[in-house]
DNA sequence: TGGTATTAGTTGCTTTTGTAACTATCAACG
DNA sequence: CGTTGATAGTTACAAAAGCAACTAATACCA
């Protein structure tokens, strides 16, 4: 009986996936008080512009209830401002304030640092085929 | 600016990690109403054979308080056995019962399976060179 | 010895997540 | 219109994770 969990690739997957989070995890946090869903929403209408919390949900692949917690959050913060739709006032509208767009540049920089520090160690054709890899699992 | 969470390799390997954990997941967890750490100190534990929760720790990296509480709820589900060390009364060893060696055979058994199935898409290089990547990443 | 520092493991408390039920609004159709 | 069903978002409650403080036992060393 030989099998590893080395050999398990959702442990790997799993191992890989946390250490490769926890630096930048800790910068949001340490700097902004931000959780992993708030730098997500703050991602998807920093880089796709204003939308309401159904479409974060659907394009990010998040569930409602996270999100709402993690608009309310960065409402408080003063990140975001949320404006009611007259046309159906069952939504609201979500637009990165001007402090959440500089948290945005911000983060967004750090991320690509952050990337780029972690990749270069590997080469292109490499990186290349981890990407085709790992968003042929992740079902995207 | 065309920074996509696509080309955020930590993002990536989130979701390719989530996506290949839901349905191992769900089956120990409907089935033997396990946790993820449960299975992993069962799956050290009969891999490995006996030993203490702080070796446990060691060698899965897993934080003493939640390898405490999986072995509370792995005892209360008789998959385990605590032996206390007369020559350090501090540790116990943990042993697998019978029970516990089964349900290990059978996800071992499940793990195996769903890595097949998971893999079978791939190439035998293309899984050795993601295997390399993915030990590297996570820094095994 | 005996006092201080370590170590194994547990417990309590807080934060975060998951799930289901709820409110408010809108759509659809008789 | 008005009733029924869907939809956006929130809230309440339970499960789980994170962190710090704690207990009990052992090691170290003056």
């Amino acid at each position: 009986m030989s099998f590893d969990l080395r050999d398990f690739m959702p442990y790997l997957l799993n191992q890989a996936a946390d250490a490769s989070s926890r630096d930048f995890q800790s910068y949001y946090r340490g700097k902004y008080g931000m959780l992993r869903t708030e730098w997500r929403v703050l991602f998807h209408l920093g880089r796709y512009g204003a939308m309401t919390a159904r479409e974060v949900c659907d394009r990010a692949g998040i569930h409602k209830t996270k999100v709402s917690r993690a608009v309310a959050a960065m409402d408080q913060k003063r990140l975001i401002r949320r404006e009611e739709l007259a046309q159906d006032r069952r939504q609201e509208m979500l637009h990165l304030t001007d402090h959440g767009r500089r948290v945005f540049a911000d983060l967004t920089q750090e991320a690509q640092r952050f990337d780029t520090a972690m990749m270069s160690e590997f080469s292109t054709e490499e990186i290349a085929q981890m990407r085709a890899f790992l968003t042929r699992i992740a079902g995207l």
